[in-house]
RNA sequence: GGCCCGUUCGUCUAGGGGUUAGGACGUUAGAUUUUCAUUCUAGAAACAGGGGUUCGAUUCCCCUACGGGCUACCA
């Protein structure tokens, strides 16, 4: 087991938007794989058929390849392990669940839920195990010649787990250290389902054998069923392949407590999920970072960076930089809260440290959503370095940029209406007359002309720059207007003086 | 309730028997920008409590409190 090649694997299950969580321990996951060299491995766990959702396994997918998270081997791209989809996987694990009742580690249970509702109504803390199983109606309770009568009927059953008694599972979590529990205190989890489907709990085990996962890191909620899964993976004569285990903090609610949930996000206003995710039973969308306007190295930046650091004071990491610097022993173990303040803060650096080149296909998008055209690439690849430093998020660029594609559709006519006089009409005259004659046409030389024309007729900077600025960009914002003006051109320029000059007269 | 895990500024965290307990987000003040934003400077802000162990605990141990997770034929 020393020298095992390391595999790892994400294993969620298709029932709907993938939680910013999950995203995490799939980052941790994939870092840890290839700065081992080794495979990342995507597998379905479909095995409850009633919380199956049609095309949230696309959209699966579709996250991790936003994030760039490429999985090895997976449902589509397949692999030497394949199925990956538990489902269509279904046939091998009542073997492994059949072998453990012949060995006397399993057993059947005939029970039927209302027959289990009342025994947890009758018993106070109820556990199916050591202590009631006696009670109920099981191939350990039953003789044999009525098991087998039953099984002939094919009366539906399950078959549980015979957890041992007085016996301390202790292992050794690669975040937490030494971690144990008292078989007594766990029940007897339910291995197959009446339907023939296994559980997680066998199929996790069978899957990450078959599959030869040498490292499992899943999330901390898992810690309380680890004992069936070590149990598990003894009882299948496995224990010597047995991955390394490690369960990660979870993510909590900024305010309150408790796990992050999409409720959260939606009360909050922020995104949970990776990719927006449209609920067609509840007819509810929830928003996604990627819709937002985050940035996928933003995101994964921000993802590791809970619950993990370097030790040193470096915040902002490519996925290279993680890949080569993270270290599964420097997970913290406490949760943690989602700050989505912090968040915002990542994907505005991300944004700065992004070439306008990088930035481009996505702020096309951006215009695009918004109905402008872009058609000029250079001149967006300067308007992009001029205002990327002031966008937080994606959709900022519009509010930033947007009047470098058109001419304002509408004026903060409060901000120059109050104190617009005729001096100030009579100066922005003169203005268009002097930019007409002027040969040259950058910033520089635009804001020598405006101020000597200020100095002339005695006006203020005070007076004439902020209804310079909001006949070209319509509002108080956007960067200096000189570069603003040099960038739209003369033409354009004193188009929308002469235009504005008209809004403000009227 | 039972079991398991956890606890350093508001938040994410570094640190570790003797430190002015460090950084980042946010926040406050100031500088720059007489649009904002960016940037820069400065400031406020934390070792849950109680017992041990020790010359000395925030650091190691125990207890308590608090928080979180699990307690399904869900994952």
């Amino acid at each position: 087991m020393a020298d095992k090649k390391v595999r790892v694997r994400f294993a969620p299950s298709p029932t709907g938007g993938l939680h910013l969580g999950g995203v995490r321990t799939v980052l941790f996951n994939y870092l840890f794989a290839k700065q081992h060299g080794g495979d990342f491995v995507l597998r379905i766990e479909d095995t409850d058929q009633n919380r199956y959702v049609e095309g949230a396994e696309q959209y699966i997918l579709d996250c991790l390849a936003w994030c760039g998270l490429i999985p090895d081997e997976s449902p589509v791209v397949g692999g030497p392990f394949a199925p990956y989809r538990q489902s269509e996987r279904k046939p091998l694990y009542r073997e492994y669940a059949e072998k453990l009742v012949m060995e006397g580690h399993a057993y059947y249970a005939f029970d039927t839920p209302e027959e289990l509702d009342a025994k947890r109504k009758e018993v106070p803390n109820f556990q199916y195990g050591h202590a009631h199983r006696d009670e109920l109606r099981n191939s350990l309770s039953l003789s044999q010649h009525e098991v087998d009568a039953l099984l002939d009927a094919h009366t539906p059953h399950v078959i549980r787990i015979k957890m041992p008694t007085d016996e301390t599972i202790s292992f050794n979590d690669m975040i937490r250290g030494h971690v144990s529990f008292e078989t007594n205190q766990v029940d007897d989890k339910v291995l197959l389902k009446a339907d023939g489907m296994p559980t997680y709990h066998l199929a996790v085990v069978v899957d990450d054998y078959l599959m030869k996962i040498s490292h499992a890191f899943r999330g901390e909620e898992w810690l309380p069923s680890a004992p069936v899964h070590l149990l598990l993976w003894d009882y299948l004569g496995w224990k010597a392949d047995m991955p390394q285990w490690a369960h990660l903090p979870l993510i909590l609610k900024p305010d309150g407590h408790g796990k992050l949930s999409k409720r959260d996000g939606a009360r909050l206003g922020f995104p949970v999920y990776a990719m927006s995710w449209f609920d067609v039973k509840t007819d509810e969308l929830t928003q996604g970072f990627r819709e937002l306007g985050f940035l996928p190295e933003a995101f994964l930046n921000l993802l590791a960076m809970l619950g993990w650091n370097d030790g040193g004071d470096q915040e902002i990491f490519t996925l290279d930089a993680l890949v080569e610097k993270f270290s599964i022993e420097r997970v913290s173990k406490a949760g943690a809260k989602f700050d989505y303040e912090k968040a915002k803060w990542y994907n505005a650096e991300w944004i700065k440290k992004t070439s306008a080149e990088g930035l481009k296909d996505k702020v096309i998008t951006v215009f695009a959503d918004k109905g402008v055209a872009v058609n000029d690439d250079q001149y967006l690849l300067t308007v992009i370095d001029a205002v990327k430093e002031r966008c937080i998020l994606l959709p900022d660029f519009y509010q930033q940029a947007s009047f470098f594609f058109g001419v304002p559709k509408e004026y903060d006519i409060n901000s120059v209406k109050p104190k617009w006089n005729e001096a100030k009409d009579a100066f922005f005259n003169l203005l268009i007359d002097r930019y007409a004659a002027s040969h040259t046409w950058d910033a520089l030389e635009l804001e020598n002309i405006f101020k000597a024309l200020m100095e002339e007729k005695a006006l203020k900077a005070g007076d004439v720059m902020l209804p310079f600025r909001i006949m070209l960009v319509g509002g108080k914002f956007g960067p200096h207007v000189f570069d603003i003006a040099a960038m739209l051109g003369k033409e354009e320029t004193i188009g929308r003086i002469e235009k504005a000059l008209v809004v403000f007269n009227g």
